[in-house]
DNA sequence: CTCCCGATAT
DNA sequence: ATATCAGGAG
């Protein structure tokens, strides 16, 4: 690990020393999967509003296994893209139920051979429900990790794979939430608080936009 | 690379 | 109007 690596690593532990909690709401790790995949291209919080009813209406694996498409559909459906992931819920949890005597895998591949789980969603799996080092590379951590020049990759699979180069495995599981909060409270993708920013001494774009305003003066 | 897609902030 | 939100599959 650089210096640098390590002196952003260790302003982020410092901001959000034991802010370890998983935002999406669950009790189970299979409630966890399902609240994983509504996530994709949804708040975390829209996800958690429409879990609450879910989870109580469909309390077993099996109830989600045998669910009537069209009915899980609008159960699910203010988190967006929701005839995929009602389909896939349902061929996902059948999987469950058939291969896995209706618990939840923890292997990568076992994973992402689930329909609807990507390397994304198993991370989180892996990272949360069985201590797996893991980094999970969404929207916030491909942005941030970007302005950071932690990476320069833009598919989310290298960026993955680079920072697991990059960062001390003790962390990456840590590195996630901490970066999640992060965006959430101040690196947004639009119009991030850079005057409230601990981390400008690292970023790239906040670099980039003193010299545009150096040279207007 | 395209499509899936509703809700909210700007 | 448009960008963005804890992505994944064909």
């Amino acid at each position: 690990m650089t210096k640098r690596t390590k002196a952003i690593l260790d302003k982020l532990d410092e901001v959000y020393t034991r802010e370890y909690k998983c935002y999406l709401d669950h009790e189970t790790p299979w409630q966890l999967l399902i609240a994983t995949m509504l996530s994709a291209q949804c708040t975390d919080a829209r996800v958690n509003i429409v879990t609450k009813e879910l989870f109580k209406k469909y309390d077993t694996v099996e109830k989600f296994a045998n669910a009537d498409l069209k009915e899980l559909e609008q159960d699910i459906k203010p988190t967006g893209f929701y005839h995929n992931k009602a389909k896939n819920i349902i061929s996902c949890t059948n999987t469950l139920m058939e291969k896995y005597n209706g618990e939840v895998p923890d292997s990568l591949e076992d994973l992402t051979a689930l329909a609807g789980v990507g390397r994304k969603t198993a991370n989180v799996i892996r990272g949360n429900i069985f201590n797996q080092p893991s980094i999970v590379v969404d929207t916030h951590v491909k942005r941030i990790s970007k302005r950071l020049g932690l990476t320069k990759e833009d598919d989310p699979e290298k960026v993955e794979f680079e920072l697991m180069k990059v960062l001390p495995k003790d962390h990456w599981i840590l590195y996630n939430i901490q970066i999640i909060t992060f965006g959430r409270q101040i690196c947004f993708a639009r119009g991030p608080k850079c005057e409230e920013c601990f981390l400008t001494d690292y970023c790239l774009e906040y670099k980039e936009k003193n010299k545009k305003k150096k040279i207007k003066k």
